[in-house]
DNA sequence: CCCGATTCCTGTAGGC
DNA sequence: TGCCTACAGGAATCGG
């Protein structure tokens, strides 16, 4: 499923072939996704050049000088390039046809994802307005963590995974991040020192930065739409391991649901 | 503001 | 073999 690192794998993936090039139609065969895909799309977009494909959390940004095509994958959307006369599958959503032959089809079989159309600065969108800094910038460190940490009950791992905090952190690597800290999942956010808060936004940005590099394997599975899963699969630690080894402690792995959430953690290894 | 619960959707996995 | 249900997940939104 597309996590961060996969976005801006497709995003490195589709970006040289969509800027510079100008979308001659628009095919909208299911509008229902998360939300409506908007009329105002097949409308506005037609006859744009994109001039830039940019990345904000897991939106991906088709920019022109009329709008922006703001586009979420939600959890089991893709995008392909496919040729002209390609015929589109029950889940092909969407096709936008480029003045290069290229088609760039939208897959999305539950629907989760988003297409939409703004003729408005796209980050001042309701959608992307008040969305934290990029986990991967300067901006997320420990003493950023910690300070809007203060006074926090929830868990911390759902305080990792809040948007409004740091985006793009998954559920995935929300498990991950933690079991590299040493970090219980469940402990309150709040109630986690500054010394401790380093170590996890080290492990949040070591464990992106990894899963980003192996996602260049996942491209060729996305533009060769062959659906395997990425290497990143054979990295995970803790994630889909309920009841095997910890491969630290060679304990169990527990799994227990965190705010509604499937969580992964070594109740040996972390506290 | 904070937090937990609910909601959208459908492929897959597990139970019988 | 086949039917049925539970579950998975991103993130907005609602209710307290």
């Amino acid at each position: 499923m597309p996590e961060l690192p996969e976005v801006e794998t497709t995003r490195r993936g589709i970006a040289p072939h969509l800027t510079g090039r100008t979308v001659q139609a628009v095919a909208v065969r299911q509008r229902r996704l998360r939300w409506p895909v908007p009329e105002a799309l097949d409308a506005g977009l037609p006859g744009q050049r994109i001039e830039r494909v940019a990345r904000r959390a897991k939106y991906l940004l088709l920019e022109t000088r009329a709008g922006h095509v703001i586009l979420h994958l939600g959890m089991s959307g893709s995008l392909r390039l496919v040729g002209p006369d390609t015929p589109p599958g029950p889940h092909d959503h969407v096709d936008l046809c480029l003045d290069s032959g290229d088609v760039l089809r939208l897959t999305d079989p539950r629907r989760f994802g988003c297409l939409l159309w703004t003729t408005r600065d796209p980050m001042q969108h309701p959608l992307l307005r008040g969305l934290g800094p990029e986990p991967l910038s300067d901006a997320v460190d420990g003493g950023y963590l910690y300070r809007r940490s203060r006074g926090r009950r929830a868990a911390v791992k759902q305080f990792i995974m809040d948007g409004r905090i740091v985006v793009g952190v998954g559920n995935i690597y929300a498990s991950e991040s933690l079991y590299r800290s040493g970090i219980h999942p469940g402990r309150a956010a709040g109630r986690i020192s500054r010394r401790r808060y380093q170590v996890l936004a080290a492990a949040i940005k070591a464990v992106l930065e990894e899963a980003l590099a192996v996602g260049g394997t996942t491209l060729r599975d996305f533009t060769g739409g062959d659906g395997r899963p990425g290497y990143f699969r054979q990295a995970l630690q803790v994630y889909g391991r309920a009841r095997e080894a910890c491969r630290r402690c060679d304990g169990p792995v527990t799994q227990k649901v965190i705010g509604q959430r499937s969580t992964y953690y070594c109740p040996r290894c972390q506290h």
